[in-house]
DNA sequence: ATCGTCAAGATTGTCGAAACTTCTATCGTC
DNA sequence: GACGATAGAAGTTTCGACAATCTTGACGAT
C-alpha cells in the first residue's frame, strides 16, 4: 500500500543535489569565495560519496563558480573589483540586447507577466526579518524572475542562457552589496523606472535604466573589494 | 637517472584527458550529434574507469556540448539549423564587439599576431590531402588561433570567455559545412578581409568582414540541416 | 640561524564492484 | 493478432577502498 518508510530515489541524481546544495552555500557565502572546499566537508554537508561531488565540482568549474589545480583540490572563485567591473560591462551590453529584442518581440503576455512579476517583488523587503545582513530568499527568487521576464520575449537561446549565467556571477555580488550599503538605493524604484521603459517600448531607455541598475552595485561595492 | 621506465602520472588529471578526448571525437564527428554516449565505449576509447569519464561528461554538459537525462545516460547534443542561426547571429554580435574593442585597445603587437598568425594559416590546405573531407587537424588550430589573435586585444576575459565558448560551438557546425561544401568559396579571402580592416582600424568594416565570414557557413549548411 | 631532507599525516584522484534504473524480448491472456 | 506483464539484459549511478600526491613539521647538516 504505502511505501511511504523509504525515500529511496529522487527524481533527480546525487549529484545534482550536490551541485545545488554547493551553489546555494557559495551564494549565501557560507563557502566564502577563495576558500578550499574540502571533500571531507562537503560529503559531510550533502552527505554522499565523492563521486557525485566531484561531478558537481567539475560543473561548477565549467560555470565559473569554482576553480580547480590538478592534486590541490578545488577553491571558490575568488571576487575581485576587477573581474566584478568587467562582468557588469558586459551585462549591460549583452541584457541590454536581450531587452532590446524583448521589447521588439513581446506581446501582451510578456507584458502581463513583467508587470506581476514586479507586482510581486515589491511587495516583499529585501533583508531577513531576522538577520537584516543576509538577503531574504523568496525576494531572491522574485528578483530573478523579473529579470527573466524582462528578457523573456528574446527569441535568442544562446543570448538569453549567457544572460542567467552571467546573472549568477552578479548573484554573490550583490549579496555582498547588501551587507554593506549604508545610503539610501531605492532597489524598487530602479525597477519600475526598468519596467516602465520596457513597456513604453523604448528600448534605448529601458537600456539605460538597466545600465544604472547594474552599476549600483558596483558603486557600493568597489571600495570594498581588492582590485584583482 | 633516468626514470624513463614507467608513465606513471601525467601533469593533468584523467578526468581533463578524457574532456579533451571526447571534446575531440564530438568535433570530428566520431560521436555524431545525438549519439548516444555508452560509458563502455569511452572507457574502452579512453583507457581509464567510470569516475573520470563522468566528471568530464559533466563539464561538456555544462559547456553544452553533450546532453543528459537522468538515468538515461549522456548524448551528443544535436545540431540544427535553428541553433546555428541563433548561434551565429549571437556571435557577429559578441565578436564584432569583441574586435572593436580590440581595435582600440590592440598596439603594434596585437597587429603583428594578427599577420603572423594569418601568414601561418594561409600557408596550409584546409582539407586533409589523404581525406579531404575531413578537415586538416593543423588548419583548424591556426585558423582557431587567427581568430583569437583578432580579438586578443579585447581587454575583458569576460567576454572573450564566451566567444571562445560559442567558437567552440561552432566548430562542429564547420567540420560539417567542409563535407558538404561544393561551389567555390574563397576562405582565406575572407579573412584577409577581416584582418586588413582590423589592422586598418575600422571596426565598421572589420564587424561586417567578420558577419560575413560567420554567414557564410549557415548558407553552406542550412540546406543540410532539419529546422530544430 | 637557515636551509634542505625526510617521514607521517592529510587530501585528492582513480578504480572496480554493488545497487539501482531503464530497456528488450518473451510469454501468457484476451 | 494485440496487449500487457515479466524476467533477464544492458546501462547508469553511487559507494567504499586504495593509490598517488601534497602538506606539515621535525631533524640534521652547513
Amino acid at each position: 500500500m504505502f511505501d511511504s518508510a523509504k525515500p529511496p530515489n529522487s527524481d533527480q541524481s546525487r549529484g545534482a543535489e550536490a551541485w545545488q546544495i554547493l551553489r546555494e552555500a557559495i551564494f549565501t557565502g557560507r563557502f566564502q569565495p577563495g576558500a578550499p572546499l574540502r571533500f571531507h566537508e562537503i560529503q559531510a554537508l550533502c552527505a554522499m560519496s565523492v563521486s557525485p561531488v566531484r561531478e558537481a565540482l567539475a560543473r561548477l568549474v565549467a560555470e565559473g563558480l569554482v576553480e580547480t589545480e590538478h592534486n590541490r583540490g578545488y577553491r571558490v572563485a575568488p571576487l575581485s573589483r576587477r573581474d566584478l567591473e568587467d562582468l557588469v560591462r558586459t551585462r549591460i551590453k549583452l541584457e541590454g540586447w536581450a531587452i532590446e529584442r524583448a521589447i521588439a518581440l513581446g506581446d501582451e503576455l510578456w507584458e502581463a507577466r513583467i508587470i506581476s512579476s514586479l507586482h510581486v517583488l515589491t511587495r516583499l523587503p529585501r533583508r531577513r526579518a531576522s538577520e537584516p545582513q543576509l538577503m531574504d530568499e523568496e525576494w531572491e527568487r522574485r528578483h530573478k524572475d523579473f529579470h527573466e521576464a524582462l528578457r523573456a520575449a528574446c527569441d535568442s537561446p544562446t543570448l538569453l542562457q549567457i544572460c542567467r549565467a552571467l546573472s549568477d556571477r552578479a548573484d554573490r555580488y550583490r549579496h555582498i552589496s547588501l551587507a554593506i550599503e549604508t545610503g539610501p538605493r531605492d532597489v524598487d524604484a530602479e525597477h519600475e523606472a526598468i519596467a516602465k521603459a520596457a513597456l513604453a517600448r523604448d528600448a534605448t531607455a529601458a537600456q539605460r535604466a538597466l545600465a544604472t541598475h547594474f552599476e549600483k552595485t558596483v558603486q557600493y561595492i568597489s571600495l570594498r573589494l581588492g582590485a584583482d
